[in-house]
DNA sequence: GTAAGTGTATTAAATCATCTGGTACAGTTT
DNA sequence: AAACTGTACCAGATGATTTAATACACTTAC
């Protein structure tokens, strides 16, 4: 389901809460879906099973999961279709951040806005 | 010039280069341009001349800024107008994915493409 | 030439985030 | 009852980060 870098100076459990995070909003996952228990998630990654408790609380106060004591946890349902007030508008703000500073070092090095808009997604977006 | 968010968990060194980088890549610093000296930028954020010489050095190894013994640092010249191959594939690799997943998760939370498009600079972009 | 300022380098110590290991409790499922 | 689940806590080890204190060679201004 996810594989770690420990090359990467990112905390592993960074790194877990990224890769849960880029499949939730990709879609990968479809809200409501179950994960796996977070011991058999330690045990699959070989870690401790106190960092993948970390990545889940925190993803879950985040809004993008939710667990229930002695059942699971779970994707959250919302996203998705309907324009909504972010849940959490310091998140939208950040996000906003992080793309307009990589659309700034992508002109940097170069490259037309057109191919820019081309890049956001492998198919072409806005067509 | 710079200001530091000591809540932030990132390494004060790293919000440094990202400061730097962001005005270097944005244009608010032109290239060839004078940056502080490593001591003076220390005494100003009031912090070790050490951690200002790691992101300098950083810096200059990513090629956003280049040193002269004796003289000073000054940002780069290069990038702008032409299109030209990327000093490093890998971070043209790494600020396409940071592209995508703001995109993706800006649509998890309900924007439309159009909307994303608008949001990359303040004025609007491919007009 | 002297002084001040510059980048660069090194070493030691302190601090803090991170990760691990172990244990425990209450809930759910079979 | 047994196995699984999320949750909570604590102690210890490890590593990144930051500070502190020097030191050297070079450039600029006086």
């Amino acid at each position: 389901m996810l594989t770690l870098n420990y090359r990467d100076s990112r905390p592993i459990y960074g790194q877990i809460k990224d890769g849960l995070r880029r499949m939730i909003v990709s879609g990968a996952l479809e809200p409501g879906e179950k994960l796996p228990s977070i011991r058999a998630m330690a045990v699959d990654l070989a870690i401790n099973p106190n960092t993948i408790q970390r990545a889940y609380a925190e993803l879950e106060a985040e809004g993008f999961i939710y667990s229930v004591p002695g059942k699971g946890s779970y994707t959250a349902h919302g996203g998705g279709a309907a324009r909504r007030p972010a849940p959490d508008p310091a998140r939208e703000r950040e996000l906003i951040r992080r793309l307009r500073d990589a659309v700034a070092e992508l002109r940097y090095l170069g490259l037309k806005d057109s191919e820019i808009i081309a890049l956001m997604d492998e198919s072409g977006v806005g067509q």
